[in-house]
Formats: C-alpha cells, structure tokens, sequence
DNA sequence: GCGGCATTTGACCATTTGGTCAAATTCATA
DNA sequence: TATGAATTTGACCAAATGGTCAAATGCCGC
C-alpha cells in the first residue's frame, strides 16, 4: 500500500523510534541508570523487540553517541570558515550554540560521558579531538602573534567555548527554572546566543 | 587509649569514610549507575555497616550533595565582598573555579544531578537560587545603568560563569586528555583561573 | 498464494540490586 | 567489671535487571 518512496523499511523506522527513545532515557538516567525496559515502553516496543535492533544496552548507547559526535565534527568545522578570529570564532560559538540548542539530549549524553571518564570515547578524545584542538590552537596562537587577540592559552578559551554553549544543554532544567518556569524561547535564547559570542570575542579582541 | 580530645566518634568517623566514598562512586557511575555495595567497597566497610549509617542510597546521596550545596553558598558570598564589578566579578569567578578545584567530584556531581533535572535540588533552584540571582542581577544592571558594564542580561552572564568554572570540574578527565594526559597542575591551573577571569571580565567592562 | 526471510513477542533466566535482620562484638561509663 | 547501648556483619530476600529463545506472525518477490 505504501509508495515505495515513502516507505522505509521497518528496520530503519523501528531503529528511529528505538535510538529517539534511548537518548532521552540515557540523558536523563544516564548510562548507569538507564534500562532498556525502560527504553524499550518509552519507544513503544517490547524489551525484546529492542534487543532484537540493538544487542546490548551499550551497543544502543554506543549507536546514540555516535550521532553526537558527527554533529560534533559538523560544528567544529565551522571554526574553519573565516581567518578573521573575530569571524571564526563568532561563527563557531554560535554553531556550538545552535547544536546545544538542536540537540540538548544528545549535549547531555556527551557530557555525562565525559563526567564519567569518556569510557566509550576516550579514542576520540585522544585521536580526533586533540587533534583538532592541537591544530585550532596554533591557528589562534598566531592571531595572537599578528597581534589581532589578546595573549591567551588557545585551550583554555576551546575549554570555555565549550563549558558555555554546552551549559545551554546541560542546565537547561536549571535554567528554565531561574527563568520563572519557563525555557528559552527562541528570541531569549538568540539573546544569550549573541551575548555569549559578544562576552567572549570582546573578551579576547586585541585593544 | 586514644585521647579524647584526638579521637573523634566512631559515627562521625564512619559516616566520614563513606560519605567519601560515595562522592566517588556517584561522581562517577551517577546515581542511577551507583550501587550501595561498590560504595561499601570502596569505603572498606560491609555493605551492611553502609546502611547502618544511611538506610537508604537517597539518604546518602542526599547527604553528599548537601555538602557541595553548603560550598556553593560559601562562594556565592564572595560576590558580595566589593562593590566595584571588576573586584566584585573577579572574587566570584575566583572563587567558583577554586570550588571547582577543590570539589571536583562534589562539582560532577551537582551537574549530573541538575542535568536529570534536579530531583533532589529543585526546591534549592525554585528558593535560594531564583533569589540569589534576581538580587545579584539587580547589582549587575545598577552597574550597566552607572556605565560600568555594557549593556547586558546579567543572568546569561551567571550561566556563562557557572558553566566556564564548573566545565573544570565536570570534564577534568577531557582536560587532562587533551593536555598529553596529564590534569593540570597548580601553575596551570592558576594560569586557567587568571584567563577566565580576565576574558569574562574584559568582555564586559564598558569601555 | 507460496516459500523464505525479517520481525514480533511472551515467557523465561541468571545475576545484581537495595535493603533487612538477628546474632555477635565492641564501647562507654557507672 | 557489669551492663546497656552502639556497632558490626554474614546470611538472606524480593524485586529489578540485561539478555535469551523459540514459536508465531508479517512481508515481499516469484
């Protein structure tokens, strides 16, 4: 009955709902706390059914960070679009900020992960990462020697780019609570988006 | 034998070696993911001697996280020792990534707590902290009115220094990763303290 | 509409979990 | 040193957990 452009295959759907429904246990319980009944009556599957897609637990935690970390990789190369340390870093910023914004859960698991030790990634953290922070750092450092940004240490600033627009995911319950109730709307959060690139870059700008 | 003056109480002592404990093995596993016996373990005593002490994991989980509430109020003070931003920003920042340096599993363990959405906390972020920050934003927009600080929404200001200070505490393991494997040493630190002060600081101060 | 593969699911299992209990031991102090 | 209170602990338990399995059902190309 289903045109087959429409269509996707069961597998593909049922790994959907599955891999939607484990993000928001696992940011909310986290690994530890997680269970895959509960995973499992939140996608609207019975438990077997979900090991039927994903195998273990950490194979489904393992499948949900892996997402996480492409938008990750996808964020980061915006650093790389301008020379223009005002530019690169305000476009880079601001796409961290949109990524916690897009994807506050999958935020959420990335930092529970790295809370506990990064036992799943911690192959990323030495290989890609560092790397890329090794090499982002020597582009900031000489900005720094043209005399465009105040002196700084580029990892402590990557550390504070990262803590802010994380925050906006990870304390988005603190927040919404500070704020009488309510989250961010988008007009709020393109405030504290703006103000967060503002503080920073003026912050760093050479004067 | 032992003097009374030198001997504190059995109790005092054994509530005191678990409570360590346990701040290790939630910072680590979660709460969720924390179980009474690796707590026990860890403590060197029978899972059995832990809730003789504290009957339920809520009831020690309570107690840990009641002790990084007490230091977190203890550095909120330090906002109120000046009333020049400058000085005034500068102690508080301070003051917060020295809490995050001294009670780093105390710190791991507030995020993962406000991440799951505060279940033990919220009344404290509904009370004490709604009301510490709506009285401390007062001041920062007196300060924006007297000139002395551009324009800007002070409580997107308390997020960015919560989450900058806190980050080194929450992800000290991604820190450490990324510095050749090594967390930072005193001077390192320091030198990350100075430079999250001055670039909050500098970004903010009218010019 | 048939044959084979993918999917579904209730029942089941071994292990782990938070927590209890009662008997034994240690401690303080009169 | 006698006594009652505080502490210790192995054994135990019911519930929850991650995961398995085989039988049933659905799907799709021929």
């Amino acid at each position: 009955m289903n045109k087959p452009l429409v269509k996707v295959s069961i597998r593909a759907e049922n790994e959907r709902m599955i891999l939607e429904a484990a993000e928001a246990v696992f940011a909310e319980q986290g690994f530890g706390g997680a269970t895959t009944a509960a995973i499992a009556t939140r996608a609207g599957v019975p438990k077997a059914n979900l090991h039927y897609y994903f195998p273990t637990k950490a194979a489904l935690y393992r499948a949900v960070i892996e997402r996480v970390l492409t938008a990750w990789l996808a964020a980061a190369s915006s650093f790389d679009q301008s020379d223009d340390p005002r530019e690169a870093l305000s476009r880079y910023i601001g796409a961290k900020m949109d990524l916690a914004r897009s994807m506050p859960l999958g935020s959420q698991i990335w930092a529970s992960e790295i809370m506990r030790g990064a036992p799943f990634i911690q192959d990323f953290l030495e290989t890609t990462l560092a790397d890329w922070v090794e090499s982002r750092s020597r582009i900031v450092r000489r900005w720094i020697g043209e005399g465009k940004l105040r002196p700084i240490e580029p990892r402590y600033l990557f550390y504070m780019i990262w803590a802010t627009t994380q925050h906006y995911a990870n304390a988005a319950h603190e927040i919404s609570t500070i704020e009488n109730g309510n989250s961010l709307d988008d007009s709020k959060f393109e405030l504290a988006r703006r103000q967060v690139i503002e503080t920073i870059v003026e912050g760093l700008i050479a004067r």
